[in-house]
DNA sequence: CGGTACCCTACTATATTGGTAGGGTCTATA
DNA sequence: TATAGACCCTACCAATATAGTAGGGTACCG
């Protein structure tokens, strides 16, 4: 399961890619038409930002920003700088390896030959995806859930 | 990432599997080979049992064993014994479905929309491995590994 | 130069994880 | 039927992670 604090800051993703090309969002705006506690947030953002995803502006007319267009924001590295690497088990991670303490011979381990397929198919999907593509599956399922709608 | 505990439960899991139709495994025996502290397997096991995916013998010549055949004994069915539903939000889920508090309408949400394909290919390897698929793979891979020793 | 808005450190409460301790209960068998 | 073998059950504990809150510090725009 994913923390709160991923669905923050995956939510605030997509407000800020939908709003891309307005200039800088107000933590605090943020905050109140994604209800999320406004500290908290402060600090997601900051996390995101200092790890690339992000840029922000003090002051004035400040605000936070995407660091890239959304078509080039996968969900994999925002993700990953929130709750860490996507593996089930350390040792079959890319970007974040690290021995299993309980398994002697990781060739033939049987816990890290599944797990591998499943780091993959979830790697597979989450870095596959972009912050652009999130914002035209919404589009389209609004659009179903209004012809949906009509016919009700 | 998978618990330690559920590490544990499949590592034992496995070891049963290898060791089915040779009668009953005491948990000492188990812990010892497969060096997971005892009491803490003990919790695992009877877990394990409660749930249906084990049957136990008291009493002089018990111990553990599966309570079906390894090929029908999937590692999804164990894995959310150990550690709860699969999906990565709740609201994706197909055994433990629950509201995601954060989220008003679910049919546009984005990020269920991605989560759910996530689930899908997790539960689609996860479930479709049972213990037999794994000892097989680990023989292959063992296989594989002294065909290599050979050339080196 | 003043206010806006992000930046930073520290603190707290609660839940989860990874165990440990110590008996209780059932059962085969001598 | 006594007894030892082996699982069963309740309770506790320390460490870590999660989900925040508090309170200022710092940079920047106008």
């Amino acid at each position: 399961m994913i923390s709160k604090k991923t669905k923050y800051g995956l939510k605030a993703l997509i407000h800020l890619a939908r709003h891309y090309d307005e200039g800088p969002i107000l933590i605090a705006d943020l905050a109140r038409e994604e209800r999320i506690p406004k500290k908290f947030l402060e600090a997601i953002l900051l996390s995101l930002k200092n790890n690339g995803i992000l840029q922000s502006k003090k002051g004035k007319g400040g605000g936070y920003y995407l660091g890239r267009p959304p078509g080039k924001i996968t969900l994999g590295q925002a993700i990953r700088v929130m709750d860490g690497p996507l593996a089930p088990v350390p040792c079959v991670s890319e970007t974040a390896y690290a021995k299993c303490s309980e398994c002697d011979n990781e060739l033939t381990c049987g816990i890290r030959l599944v797990m591998k397929d499943v780091r993959d198919a979830i790697a597979g999907i989450l870095d596959g995806t972009t912050l652009a593509d999130v914002l035209e599956k919404v589009d389209s399922a609004e659009e179903s859930e209004k012809v949906l709608n009509f016919y009700i």
